[in-house]
RNA sequence: GUCCCUAUCGUCUAGCCUGGCCCAGGACACCGGCCUUUCACGCCGGCGACGGGGGUUCGAAUCCCCCUGGGGACGCCA
């Protein structure tokens, strides 16, 4: 155990993003590898749109993913009396007043401030007020008027910002409630992380809230900002581009693999290796490699590595995740040929999981309509012969094994002096349905002597 | 607008710190070929980048400066 302390902290509002997985997964694989210890927190401070379905939809995306952590989740909104004490001891050393302005007169100084070409700033007006008239207010953290803060960023080096930049924040609201910039320092340091690593957006907030862990009598953690992920029109990543969220991507039949692989892989790298395990990540992951730059979402690299991933899956494991797919469409699989066998028919072929179902689906339902240009080339007058020549032959094989198959189809080809290619798509349209399907001594041999005579005579019916 | 960050193929990136091994390597995508009973897989090959301008140096993708581009922040959201 190192004393390495990280956390995640989203907030509940949504479901698990593309770039929050990628935050929560840096911060994983590095409590892992440093064998430190991973905090979940939940920022749940803005009630109006923090949702339970929000934590569920969350906390299920990061198990998917298999991002486990070691402490939490922690919810902010349980944690109340230990913000107000630390706001009424601010209030108490000075480092924090009251303050009387309404949202009206912020929106309109602000608005007049970006009008003007300057830095929309809070004033100061209650900043230095004596009386304290008896009306809401909210509570403003006294911010350094001069100065420099500087902080060394784990991913982008030195960062420096002039106080002079930064104006008085709200730590707490007019209802009492308190505001993620007092929070998020608060639970940081009486949670004792160590390494903040989060998103780009928040470098601007990083110098507002270094001083407050002065006032607050913490130390500082480190920081490592992790660049933002982008859209292919350079923008940042949302809906309008797409599936965005995490479980889009599972429902769609991607491996949870093949996700954390592409989302390390973009904004890190490690030499040429594109391909890494967990086991992998957690060896090899380190901040030294992730990069600078802001980084562009690129669904077809993901589609690969998904790609790649079921090519080389445990035949029984995505048999059963398969299975689920066609269960949801309605499709029983229990009763048909062996899962992990129809899978290896199908892992050189199919690029999501969704994809391995409907090529799948056939060996579960007997094609009860013929696709009809195959049918209309290949079940003809011209075919029946073949095919009578096959059910007799395949009846009598004495094993049923790709070896006995391959071998009735070759005495079948002697017989009728046709090539597999006369052959083979009869045969493909009789027991798929279709022109495409898998290997057809392959489909022969899964689909079992049974099936395979059934629907071929089913076929050899349908031509009249 | 102000501030912060950033900049190698269309995209993800290696190389940059510790200049020469880089007329820049890998991967995705794309294009062509081979294989082939369908669809795929696979294999081989190809296209393709150091944003621009100044310096420093015998020598710069690598170091410095400026410009430009891109992103982010500027909220009683997080």
């Amino acid at each position: 155990m190192s004393d390495l302390r990280v956390r995640f902290a989203p907030s509940p509002t949504g479901t698990l993003h593309i770039g929050g997985a990628r935050t929560a997964l840096f911060n994983y694989l590095l409590a892992r590898k440093e064998k430190g210890t991973f905090v979940l927190r939940i920022e749940d401070t803005d009630v109006e749109r923090s949702t339970q379905e929000s934590v569920d939809a969350i906390l299920q995306a990061m198990d998917w993913l298999g991002l486990s952590y070691d402490e939490g989740p922690f919810y902010q909104s349980q944690r109340y009396d230990l913000y107000k004490a630390k706001v009424n001891a601010l209030l108490e050393s000075g480092a924090a007043y009251r303050c009387f302005c309404t949202a009206e007169e912020l929106d309109a100084k602000r608005e007049a401030a970006m009008q003007a070409g300057g830095k929309p700033r809070y004033d100061g007006t209650c900043r230095d007020r004596i009386d304290q008239p008896d009306a809401p207010y909210v509570v403003r953290f006294r911010s350094p008027l001069e100065g420099t803060t500087t902080f060394v960023d784990r991913i982008k080096g030195p960062i420096s910002f002039d106080n002079a930049e930064l104006d008085d924040l709200i730590i707490q609201r007019t209802d009492g409630n308190p505001t993620y910039n007092f929070v998020v320092v608060v639970d940081d340091a009486e949670m004792g992380i160590t390494l903040v690593i989060r998103g780009d957006d928040h470098v601007n907030n990083t110098p507002r809230q270094i001083p407050m862990y002065t006032a607050l009598g913490y130390d500082a953690p480190e920081f490592a900002h992790v660049p933002m992920i982008l859209g292919a029109d350079k923008k940042r990543l949302s809906k309008r581009h797409g599936a965005t969220s995490v479980m889009d991507y599972r429902a769609m039949g991607y491996l949870p693999e093949a996700m954390v692989n592409y989302l390390v892989r973009l904004g890190w790298s490690c030499g040429d290796e594109e391909i890494f395990s967990m086991a992998d990540l957690i060896e090899k992951f380190s901040l030294d490699n992730v990069g600078r730059s802001a980084g562009v979402f690129n669904p077809e690299k993901l589609l690969w590595l998904n790609e790649h991933y079921i090519k080389n899956g445990d035949p029984g494991r995505l048999g059963g995740l398969v299975a689920e797919v066609l269960a949801q469409q309605g499709v029983e699989t229990t009763k048909g040929p062996d899962l992990a066998a129809v899978v290896k028919t199908l892992q050189d072929r199919a690029k999501t999981l969704v994809e391995m179902a409907d090529g799948a689906r056939f060996y579960y339902q007997a094609p009860t309509v013929y696709e009809a240009v195959a049918a209309a080339k290949f079940l003809t007058a011209e075919s029946r012969p073949v095919l009578e020549l096959l059910i007799r032959h395949l009846a009598e094989a004495t094993g049923f094994d790709l070896a006995a198959i391959e071998a009735v189809f070759k005495q079948v080809m002697e017989e009728s002096g046709l090539k597999l290619g006369k052959i083979g798509p009869v045969v493909r349209v009789a027991l798929a349905g279709g022109s495409v399907s898998p290997s057809i001594y392959e489909v022969v041999a899964v689909l079992g002597r049974e099936e395979v005579l059934t629907r071929m005579k089913k076929a050899l019916a349908s031509i009249s």
